[in-house]
DNA sequence: GTCACGACGTAC
DNA sequence: GACGTACGTCGTGACA
């Protein structure tokens, strides 16, 4: 049932997937295939099946003798007594559409002649228990077949632990040990102390994982801990054991499993042989394991070939989905659901082995006749879709074009199997994000439902999804005038995107290992001291304990704010505004920083390189709200930069042998559109001719002749400066600069009363947005931004700083993804070897041959400042370096 | 064990 | 309530 239920649940989160009469199938097809792959790996001599029985167990008259608890109450301080439940009665009943498949899966495992077992009065695991007691009793090796935990205690030299879901993991008495600290024949005493909310085996109250394990530990076995339960030193454990000794003993009872239940081994009934073919076959047949049957029937003589076929397919049934045409496009791949196919090349493959990977393309639509379609599996381990003839040549066929659901992602699974791809590629992906930005997903479920297409829940209704869908978004994309956008911008952007993921970056691995080192004694070094100063140890990494340690324990004092968890916050602002006063505090920012830096960056980017030493980042083309690109897996667009022993991971980014480092940046790129959109004499002046514009601004708002300014002053203005970009408040630059909020809301006032236009920008945009209900880029991008009437101030603020933000960030987006456009063409047509491997918002970085390097560093300067002619000037700023920290 | 979420910190 | 846009890690608590 265990397995019943995983697989239930697995396959409930996938797709439900049910026969056409409505018999949900999913839980037998996960179970079958278990059971079908279990039978082909390990090849079993014996097997039996081992169910529960409906009805009373003896462990429930166990467990009445416990009527109730007692608990520690904080509130009370000192123990309360709780009703207890009993056995197992917080389960749930079980699912209707999962009891409605039991009887499938029983016939199922009665066709493959295996028998199934069960004893009145107890349940299957001491049925499994009294099984491999008896058959390890005669010699031979067993595997219990489960992913129970509690199936642990039955571990010994004989009997073993096998998971299938988990690599087929192998449990044996070592194994045991090392994943729950004790060996298996303390496994109950463990239990009896933890107790189990599944079963609802209630324990030691207050006693939980570690407790558990630490006193078994130290005290051998739970009868060792209950004589001398009076010496255990923690107050909690040693009187919860004290007032729960009977329920503790009882919860023993209820753990344990029983070897010696009233089954027979029958060693000869359950002996492996051939399944009864004629019932397995109409039970596939019933349940529409298409896929299944088919081992059942060898592929028809010389052709190898399936036909692709027009009428509702079984999921797992052809190859390529034939459905209706939209105009003018020939073909559809969804790069979002799966194809699973036959291999009727290789008889003797296994079924399970001959179906294709099922998270991968596509289906196909075509205007033409139906196609015919082969699907092979070649050799080796490796599983590769080689796609037959007339698809590949219109995949190849440029004058034939695709739609796709995230087209760069079928762009990169093509690629893996060396599938030619040439042609027009549209993405729907793409198309609903530009028409809902600020949507969190973009999933093509996610975007079927939103527009009423069916839900998806085959590779044929994917392909008609999108189908239906393409037609439709676009059609609403030119309604809202994004269709420029989309055919400008984000669509050429793909290949672009898709050839710098492709091509990855560089990461020198030694220089990460002597990072880790060096970092790991440093924290060592200040967790001591730490720990020494507060007179604690404790988890440095947790705020909570943290701040407990600082606040409460130490007095520290913490005048600052709570988060909404009302614990006190421990953020780097509040500790450095007690690190002068308290050495701990400087310390703590120290162990923090290289923590952060360790574990985000040096540890993992290790486990992220190929083969090469490089990593591929994948960037989200449809994420954020305001038409930037965003980074995952890992994201590159956060390496660190500002402090020194960030920048020590920046120089881990390195160039191919043979080549260098090229980065180039936007100036000030928001600031610019700033002065663009506002038209602010002094801004376009100041951008005109050159000027510093931090220091202008601190001239202006602060009244200081330029020349006459120092850091921290010009420092100011620039936090002025960004704050607008932000869309300012007194608060936020209050906190930003530390400063109180009447001088932040004179700063900003100044800043108004000398950038006047700014001032007209921001009106103007909040009139579109009221309008509108939305602002756009330069380029026409759209954001939706709702609640700018909202009564609730807060909301009205959010709103109007996104308001002002949106076009500035938004449009800084959109420069840089037309200047890798730009630069992707020019590089392409002189044939340079120089590639874009990153880009990080107004910087782009690029591996560029040694013998190039100045004629590209003029081309990437001149494609980015080129790309629009703005009321100034856009300027781009080129260094060249070994890695990406040593540039100039 | 898995998931969601808060706290925190990294980038632009 | 809290200056814009992201993503990853860790701890924690809820759920099985």
């Amino acid at each position: 049932m265990s397995f019943i239920f995983r697989a239930y649940h697995a396959m409930q989160r996938a797709r439900p997937m049910t026969t056409r009469g409505g018999q949900p199938t999913a839980a037998i097809f996960v179970f079958v295939n278990m059971l079908e792959r279990l039978r082909k790996e390990f090849a079993p001599v014996h097997l039996a099946a081992v169910f529960d029985l409906s009805g009373e167990v003896f462990r429930d008259a166990t467990a009445r003798q416990i009527t109730t608890l007692k608990k520690w109450s904080a509130a009370a301080q000192g123990f309360i007594e709780v009703d207890y439940a009993g056995y197992k009665a917080n389960r749930e009943a079980m699912p209707e559409d999962l009891s409605r498949q039991i009887p499938f899966i029983r016939r199922a495992i009665e066709a493959m002649r295996i028998p199934v077992l069960a004893a009145e009065g107890y349940e299957a695991d001491d049925v499994i228990g009294t099984l491999a007691a008896k058959a390890a009793a005669e010699g031979h090796p067993v595997f219990i077949v489960s992913p129970d935990k509690d199936m642990m205690q039955l571990v010994t030299d004989r009997v073993r632990i096998l998971n299938p879901q988990k690599e087929n993991l192998v449990l044996d008495p070592a194994k045991v040990e090392e994943v729950l600290g004790v060996p298996p024949e303390r496994v109950v005493d463990v239990m009896a102390l933890r107790g189990d909310a599944v079963d609802n085996v209630p324990g030691a109250p207050g006693i939980g994982d570690k407790g558990s394990v630490e006193l078994i530990r130290e005290f051998g076995s739970l009868d060792g801990l209950l004589e001398r339960a009076d010496e255990v030193k923690r107050k909690g454990y040693r009187e919860s054991l004290l007032e729960n000794r009977e329920t503790v003993l009882l919860s023993r009872e209820l753990v344990t499993i029983h070897t010696s239940v009233p089954v027979a081994l029958d060693l000869e009934a359950m002996r492996v042989g051939e399944p009864d073919a004629d019932a397995l076959r109409a039970l596939y047949t019933e349940l529409e394991f298409t896929s299944m049957l088919r081992a059942f029937t060898p592929a028809e003589a010389e052709g190898r070939t399936v036909m692709a076929t027009v009428e509702e397919p079984g999921e797992d049934e052809v190859a390529a989905f034939i459905v209706q045409a939209g105009p003018g496009f020939a073909l559809v791949l969804d790069a979002d659901s799966a194809v699973r196919a036959t291999d009727a090349e290789t008889d003797d493959a296994p079924p399970a082995q001959s179906m294709l990977n099922l998270a991968e393309p596509a289906s196909v639509q075509t205007e033409t006749k139906p196609l015919r379609v082969g699907v092979a599996a070649t050799e080796g381990p490796a599983l590769t879709l080689a796609l037959a003839e007339p698809l590949l040549a219109l995949l190849a066929d440029a004058g034939t074009p695709k739609i796709a659901h995230d087209a760069k992602s079928l762009l990169h699974r093509l690629a893996d199997r060396s599938v030619a791809f040439a042609g027009p590629l549209e993405d729907t992906m793409l198309l609903s994000w530009l028409l809902n930005p600020t949507h969190a997903t973009q999933t093509l479920a996610d975007v079927a439902a939103r527009n009423g297409a069916p839900p998806i829940t085959t590779p044929a209704t994917a392909a008609r999804a999108i189908a239906m869908l393409h037609p439709a978004l676009i059609a609403e994309a030119e309604k809202l005038d994004l269709i420029r956008v989309y055919r400008e911008i984000d669509r050429p952007l793909t290949p672009v995107l898709f050839a710098m993921e492709r091509a990855g970056i560089r990461v020198d691995l030694a220089a990460l290992a002597g990072l880790s080192t060096r970092f790991a004694a440093e924290m060592q070094t200040a967790a001591e001291r730490i720990f020494s100063l507060a007179g604690a140890r404790f988890n440095l990494n947790s705020p909570k304990q943290l701040g407990e340690v600082l606040f409460v324990q130490m007095g520290l004092p913490h005048s600052s704010s709570r988060g909404k968890s009302k614990s006190l916050s421990t953020a780097q602002d509040v500790l450095e505004g007690l690190a002068e006063e308290h050495e701990i505090a400087r310390l703590i920012l120290d162990h923090r920083h290289l923590s952060k830096l360790k574990s985000t960056y040096i540890d993992t980017l290790p486990t992220l390189v190929d083969s090469d030493a490089r990593v591929h980042t994948t960037f989200q083309a449809a994420a954020t709200a305001t038409g930037r690109l965003s980074s995952i897996n890992p994201n590159l667009q956060n390496i660190p930069v500002r402090t020194e022993l960030g920048r020590e991971i920046r120089a881990a980014f390195i160039a191919s042998p043979g080549n260098v480092l090229l980065s180039a940046d936007y100036s000030q790129i928001e600031l610019r559109l700033l002065a663009h959109y506002s038209e602010d004499p002094l801004l376009m002046e100041a951008y005109r001719t050159g000027q510093d514009i931090h220091s202008l601004t601190a001239s202006e708002v602060f009244g200081i002749p330029i020349d006459q300014l120092d850091k921290t002053t010009r420092n100011r203005a620039k936090a002025v400066n960004f704050g607008i970009v932000y869309g300012i408040s007194p608060f936020g630059l209050a906190a930003q600069l530390g400063i109180p909020q009447t001088e932040a809301r004179q700063y900003i006032e100044r800043y108004f009363e000398r950038y006047r236009g700014v001032r007209s920008f921001i009106d103007r945009t909040l009139d579109e947005v009221r309008r509108e209900g939305s602002v756009r880029t330069l380029f026409g991008r759209l954001r939706p931004i709702p609640d700018l009437d909202s009564r609730n101030p807060a909301q009205r603020g959010f709103a109007e700083r996104t308001a002002i933000n949106t076009p500035l960030q938004g449009t800084a987006a959109d420069l840089i993804k037309l200047a890798m456009i730009a630069l992707d063409r020019a590089l392409a047509s002189r044939g340079l070897g120089a590639r874009l491997v990153l880009q990080v918002h107004d910087e782009l970085l690029l591996d560029v041959p040694e013998s190039e390097t100045t004629e590209v560093a003029a081309l990437v300067k001149e494609s980015m400042e080129s790309v629009a002619t703005l009321r100034v000037p856009l300027e781009a700023d080129v260094a060249i370096g070994a890695n990406w920290r040593d540039m100039e």
